[in-house]
DNA sequence: CGGTATCCGACACGATACTG
DNA sequence: CAGTATCGTGTCGGATACCG
């Protein structure tokens, strides 16, 4: 890793790499219920039990999945209150938030064309 | 249709109904393959064949299949050159572009938060 | 309350073969 | 070359049940 540095070009093995990785954190993070996780969290902090009640038709099952595949990525923080009920937090790290911008950028774009997407999908069905 | 306009205000139904077809939107074009393919075609016309290079990984399947979607949902636009062998060219529509802007965010900061993303996975999985 | 495990149906997806 | 159709399977995802 640090041997690198000393040419100060990254090889094509690395890129190669980088790409790879690239993919696949993509293709990991951009699937529906994790970008209304985000979205769903925002700024604020949210229960496991809430954060259910907030994302509409999401299962219990995809909830835990996305949850620990987010936390595993370093874009939210689970903190783990050892009380009984137990309860336990989600909140957005800095690169959770970073993202949730840009998926802002997602929702506004689909409120903004809802009526163009609606009319051309109504054409393409005659 | 008109008749809301009367009361300046979008009734319940209305709400509940934009809602519902904006998580519909949301949740087609939220995935992976769309996405690739939005940001593949950029600012440029494509062919089938050069996007499926393009787009390393995707079968003839899920492109034509996530093609047809895109295109009833106006995003891009289908045009077929009636020549032998057959020429079809897909290129962006406006809202198409205007999504692309958004998905460059999300590359953006996948490729930014890379390394963030890679030690806190490392972490996790320790 | 939050998490894990198990079961099972649905369908996403790839492979293949066939048309214009 | 681009598209459609069919088939088989692996995975997704919901329902349920049970632990801490």
């Amino acid at each position: 890793m640090v041997t690198k540095q000393l040419t100060g070009l990254p090889d094509e093995a690395d890129v190669r790499r980088a790409d790879s990785l690239g993919r696949e954190i993509f293709s990991d993070v951009a699937n529906k219920w994790a970008l209304l996780i985000i979205e769903a969290l925002g700024e604020e902090t949210l229960r496991f039990s809430e954060l259910r009640n907030e994302i509409e038709g999401i299962s219990h099952k995809m909830l835990t999945q996305n949850l620990r595949m987010l936390e595993r990525y370093g874009l939210l923080e689970r903190t783990v209150h050892p009380t009984v009920p137990p309860r336990v937090d989600y909140t957005l790290t800095e690169p959770g938030r970073a993202l949730r911008v840009t998926i802002e950028g997602l929702c506004d774009w689909t409120h903004r064309y809802l009526g163009h997407i609606e009319a051309a999908r109504r054409r393409f069905d005659a």
